[in-house]
DNA sequence: CGAGAATCGTTGGGAGTCCCAACGGTAGGG
DNA sequence: CCCTACCGTTGGGACTCCCAACGATTCTCG
């Protein structure tokens, strides 16, 4: 259709970051529905995912930088998504808990951002999703 | 390794934001070793493939705000990358065109690119990088 | 036990990405 | 001729990502 681009379309890093800001769009359009960012919901199903965690680790679990983290975590203690306990083991922690209406909006973010995500994936088929992702996580780095 | 967060993982949109920004880190590292950013490379390079064009076609084909190109096209001009010349069938538009030392330099950032990402890359053989290329490209909206 | 290193949460700062609205100037269609 | 549409430009703003430093606390090692 348009005038095709070969030298920068053949980069690995060109793609992905089109098709990253593709999919952050379509998530951001489902989460503003709930009045969530990104973000607020990636560190929600964290939360979730480690219980009460103290903040450092749960930055280096989800690759937040610890002074984004704080401002995130404010939003959510201030709607009462989350609550940040004293460690008596540790003075320094913080220990990060989901309240049960976190566990609710973290419910309702999760599909929302399901459905975008499979806007987001829809010209691709069951296989061919299963087989994109097994080569994404390599790629991403998130693992190791 | 670290924790396993299933929930976030799980999705697409995740994990493409972690590739890209990956992907986006190591290209700016290189690139800056050239003194120059992500979008003054993908510029030079669009305007390498389209010849002498107009900065709003220039704009859409490669998703770039008009707002954003301007300060491109301006770093450009001052470091003689490019030049831009009246239209003299449209006033309106500027021509835009690479100068000999904006090829020279395109080539340095072509091939610091393709260095970069052959270390994005890396974990995938030959043959894997060319089927997620296939998928990528039908991810990212960039056809059609 | 005591001094130094390391980690905790927090604050401050900054560059880069992405998008929207409005302006004067120019071109095209009715 | 007038109205619409496009051009390049300016201004503004939200979000992402990263680095440096601080006081408080814990750990380590002599």
């Amino acid at each position: 259709m348009s005038a095709p681009l070969p030298a920068i379309r053949a980069l690995p890093s060109w793609l992905l970051g089109r098709a990253a800001a593709r999919g952050r769009a379509l998530v951001a359009e489902a989460l503003a529905a709930e009045g969530m960012k990104m973000w607020h919901h990636v560190v929600l199903s964290a939360v979730a995912d480690l219980g009460p965690v103290a903040q450092a680790e749960l930055g280096r679990s989800i690759g937040l930088d610890p002074k984004d983290l704080v401002g995130v975590l404010n939003d959510l203690q201030t709607s009462g998504l989350v609550v940040r306990a004293p460690d008596p083991g540790d003075r320094r922690k913080n220990a990060v808990s989901l309240t049960a209406e976190g566990e609710r909006v973290l419910r309702s973010c999760e599909t929302a951002a399901l459905e975008a995500n499979d806007v987001l994936m829809a010209p691709l088929s069951a296989s061919e999703r299963e087989q994109f992702m097994g080569l994404l996580i390599r790629i991403s780095g998130t693992d190791g």
